[in-house]
DNA sequence: CAGGATCCGCTCTGATACTG
DNA sequence: CAGTATCAGAGCGGATCCTG
């Protein structure tokens, strides 16, 4: 299967997603462009259960209000649970769960291929500069 | 290898990126959750060459703005190239790039994964909608 | 045809202060 | 401790009008 026939074959899934699963698709796709969401989801694969002030800790330079909110997004996409114990002082832990997990396994190949790939991207984005002064003209 | 293990090798390879990589490594995340730049990648893979107004027509809902910026964007960071042709009327021609066709081979698989998991997604939904009206208390 | 310029509402995000 | 409430700024995204 070549590459062309990969891309089409996809497109046809794509094209056959109900309206519901089209929405799935960019529900998970949001989560990745999230600044935090992924970082998130990666400090839970690695550690475990994390409660609220660890996870602060751990996903460095992220405020209060943007942590409740990606946690409370995630747990609404069935990425992470969100466990309260009722004691003083209050305490709640944050997992994943089985899709947060594999969502995590199916994102991380991407990483080693942009490593790959970084000199191709600095060289492009230089090309690009270059051609901010001088554009491209046929 | 167990999922532990790969997640646990990744944040590694994380770690170990430079701040250069790790500011690849958002862009192209960046683009992935972006509404429309997947739009056009898939477009382009699909079709080939496409003009500005061919591109328009079929990601479906966007703007002027929006795809000019989005093309914009693309280009900036080396996954499609732009040809103008000093003709009258004028015609520019958007192509993926090697980099650009990697990227989205990289992603098909996830939208293979995201239809496998649609059940455990609807589900994860609706269990969060009863949360929201009894809380899971310990 | 392929956009650039402008206006405008909306959401995202951070900072700060407060609460059960 | 784990949030909620509020204010303020930046940027997204659409609609409209204009140009080489």
């Amino acid at each position: 299967m070549t590459d062309t026939e990969i891309i089409k074959a996809s497109q046809a899934i794509c094209d056959a997603l109900s309206a519901e699963e089209d929405g799935l698709k960019r529900d998970v796709l949001g989560h990745l462009g999230n600044t935090w969401s992924l970082l998130i989801i990666q400090m839970l694969g690695v550690n475990g259960k994390l409660r609220f002030s660890r996870l602060q800790e751990q996903v460095k330079g992220i405020s209060q209000k943007m942590l409740t909110k990606s946690l409370r997004d995630l747990e609404r996409d069935g990425l992470i649970t969100r466990t309260m114990f009722l004691e003083v002082p209050p305490r709640v832990e944050y997992e994943l769960t089985e899709l947060g997990r594999g969502l995590l396994i199916q994102i991380l190949p991407l990483w080693t291929w942009v490593l790959d790939q970084s000199d191709d991207f600095k060289m492009a984005r230089s090309v690009f500069d270059e051609k901010a002064k001088k554009p491209i003209v046929i």
